[in-house]
DNA sequence: CGCGCATATGCTGCGAGAGGCATACTTCGG
DNA sequence: CCGAAGTATGCCTCTCGCAGCATATGCGCG
């Protein structure tokens, strides 16, 4: 990852507006109306999520569209495997423990 | 998740912290060892990361041992969850998009 | 019960990041 | 080419979280 996305996610107005990017792509106006934010602010905020990968924007007329991509979703999913093990492991101990108790 | 688990973890010695407890439980000095940190910051980072759920700890003499849980993560994973679609369909288009020029 | 090890907490200073405002830049329509 | 819409940037202020140090607390041992 670029910059440190789990920096980038710690922000909950940026997380706000990845939720919406998820829906549909946006322009920085329509993104504005949608989030309580004034629009440098939301410029600002495009801006992190774009220099971390987690949008991209073209340009249509005066605006800017804005889309979000998968890359650094799929990076955070990468780094959460070891631990997802952790939990298969609990449920195994869960699982040994049940059938303790049957026999 | 209790307090924000993106801020806590956008942390790196937080991180690196989880990724220590991962292999094994260990104590608060054991962890200062391992990790190039002195002991009232790693002490902190614990409490953080204790108030956030990632991480359990039982007291054997005068030491605390922590233990990672696994609970928050599951709860990221869920977060991501929607996401998850993102790369799904972006693979779908790809690969319709190579059908195409496969026609 | 007092000492020492292991850990937690309080305090201070500092730097990073977010909001708010003004303003510069870009691009289209006339 | 000029004005306006849409967006980005710069500056300031304020808050928050971290590091570092000193110190308080918990706990076992002799």
């Amino acid at each position: 990852m670029r910059t440190d996305a789990f920096a980038v996610l710690a922000e909950p107005t940026r997380r706000r507006i990845l939720e919406e990017l998820r829906r549909s792509d946006g322009s920085v106006n329509e993104l504005v109306t949608v989030i309580a934010i004034n629009q440098p602010a939301m410029s600002k905020h495009l801006k992190v999520l774009r220099e971390a990968g987690f949008v991209s924007c073209r340009t249509v007329a005066q605006r800017r569209v804005y889309r979000i991509e998968p890359l650094p979703f799929r990076e955070l999913d990468a780094w959460l495997e070891p631990y997802r093990r952790l939990w298969s492991i609990h449920l195994d101990a869960l699982q040994r423990h049940l059938d303790n108790e049957e026999g």
